[in-house]
DNA sequence: CTGATTACCTGAATGC
DNA sequence: TGCATTCAGGTAATCA
C-alpha cells in the first residue's frame, strides 16, 4: 500500500510528466472516487478543464498540484494559485502516466488528458481498486506556520485546505522535533497511536509505526508523557531513517513510463524487522544470541509487532 | 481534548 | 465446490 515514501515517489514522477501542463478533459468513470468534491463529479471537472499544473506539493500523505485555473493570466502578471487538485492514495490508489491507445485499468477510476508533449503519454489516470483514495478540487489557504509548505519543487506559501490540520512529516525539512516533543509529552496516550496522529506527526502508517519502534526499542503503549527527549528523538530519527529507506528503494524505477505508484514499493520486499513476522525471531536478538519470537498484538483495531524482550511492555510506572 | 467506534471499500484468505 | 465470514488499511465523522 502507498505509504509516504511511495507517495514522495509519485510527487516526483508527477513533477517529471505533469508539472507545466493543461488538462484539455476530465473523465469520471466512477463518481465514487471524486465523492470528496462536495459540488459534485461535473463541478470536479469543470474546475480543471483547462487548467494547468503549476506545482506538486505533498505533506504526509496528501498530495495537490497547485493549478492556475483556465482563462487565468499567466506569467509575470499571474495571480497566485486560488485552487488545486487533491489526490490521496488511500490503500489501494495508483496515480499512472499512460499513452490514450492503452485500454483502461480494470479499476480506473478517473482519466485525465494532458496537453501533448512530446514523448509523454497523454493522460494521467487514476487507478484505485478500493476506494479509500480519491480526487477532489480544493482550495489553496495560507499557511498558519511560517516558511514554506511540504516538499515541493518551488515551496509556496499556501496549503490546500483538508492537508492544513495535517503536521509536518519526519522528512519535512521544516519539521520541528521541538514542537513535536512538547506536543507528544503534553498528550495523555500511548506512543503508537500518537505517531499515528497525522495533527501532531504526518506520513506514519501502521507498518512505519510498528518499524520505528522496533528500531527505537519502545513499546506502543509507553505512556507519551513519560518521554524522555533522546527516546523521542530515536523514534523520530528511526521513522526517518526508516522511510528514506523505502525512499530509496521505492525511488529507483520512477523514471520508467508510469509515475509508479505501484501498490508495492520495492521496499516491502525487503525484509521488514517487525510489521507481518509474528512467530519469527526478533533479528536484533537473535544477533546476541536471545530467542525472542515476535508478537502480535491488537491495538487500535489493527495488528503491532513487537519482539519482547527489546520492547517490552511498560507496566506499573516502570520503563 | 481524548479515545473508542463506525463508515468507507474490495479481494484474498479462511472456515464450514 | 460454493457460500459466508474475516481481515487489511487511512481518514473523517460521530459519540462518550
Amino acid at each position: 500500500m502507498p505509504e509516504l515514501p511511495e507517495v514522495e515517489v509519485v510527487r516526483r514522477g508527477l513533477v517529471s510528466w505533469v508539472l507545466g501542463r493543461t488538462i484539455t478533459g476530465v473523465d469520471v468513470v466512477d463518481p465514487r472516487s471524486v465523492r470528496r468534491h462536495a459540488l459534485g463529479p461535473e463541478d470536479f471537472a469543470g474546475n480543471l478543464e483547462g487548467a494547468t499544473v503549476l506545482d506538486i506539493v505533498r505533506r504526509g500523505k496528501f498530495l495537490w498540484m497547485p493549478l492556475q485555473e483556465a482563462g487565468a493570466v499567466a506569467g509575470e502578471d499571474a495571480e497566485p494559485p486560488k485552487v488545486a487538485l487533491m489526490a490521496h492514495l488511500g490503500m489501494s490508489g495508483q496515480l499512472l502516466m499512460q499513452d490514450n491507445a492503452e485500454p483502461d485499468e480494470k479499476h480506473l477510476k478517473v482519466r485525465l488528458w494532458l496537453s501533448p508533449r512530446d514523448g509523454m503519454p497523454g493522460q494521467l489516470r487514476f487507478v484505485d481498486q478500493r476506494i479509500f483514495g480519491g480526487l477532489f478540487v480544493t482550495s489553496l489557504v495560507p499557511t498558519d506556520d511560517a516558511g514554506p509548505g511540504g516538499l515541493a519543487e518551488k515551496p509556496l506559501p499556501l496549503i490546500a485546505e483538508e492537508a492544513a490540520h495535517i503536521a509536518r512529516d519526519p522528512l519535512d525539512p521544516h519539521f520541528s522535533f521541538g514542537d513535536f516533543y512538547r506536543r507528544l509529552r503534553s498528550r495523555k496516550t500511548g506512543l503508537k497511536r500518537a505517531l499515528l496522529d497525522q495533527g501532531l506527526v504526518s506520513g506514519i502508517g501502521n507498518i512505519y509505526a510498528d518499524e520505528a519502534l522496533w528500531r527505537a526499542k519502545l513499546h506502543y503503549a509507553r505512556p507519551t508523557d513519560t518521554l524522555r527527549r533522546a527516546e523521542a528523538e530515536r523514534v523520530l530519527t528511526a521513522a526517518r531513517e526508516v522511510m528514506l529507506d523505502a525512499l530509496e528503494a521505492g525511488g529507483t524505477s520512477f523514471d520508467s513510463l508510469y509515475v509508479n505508484v505501484n501498490g508495492a514499493s520495492g521496499y516491502f520486499e525487503r525484509s521488514l524487522d517487525a510489521y507481518g513476522r509474528e512467530g519469527e525471531q526478533c533479528r536484533r536478538c537473535a544477533a546476541s544470541g536471545i530467542v525472542s519470537l515476535m508478537r502480535r498484538d491488537m491495538f487500535m483495531n489493527r495488528s503491532s509487532y513487537t519482539c519482547p524482550v527489546c520492547q517490552p511492555r511498560p507496566r506499573n510506572g516502570r520503563w
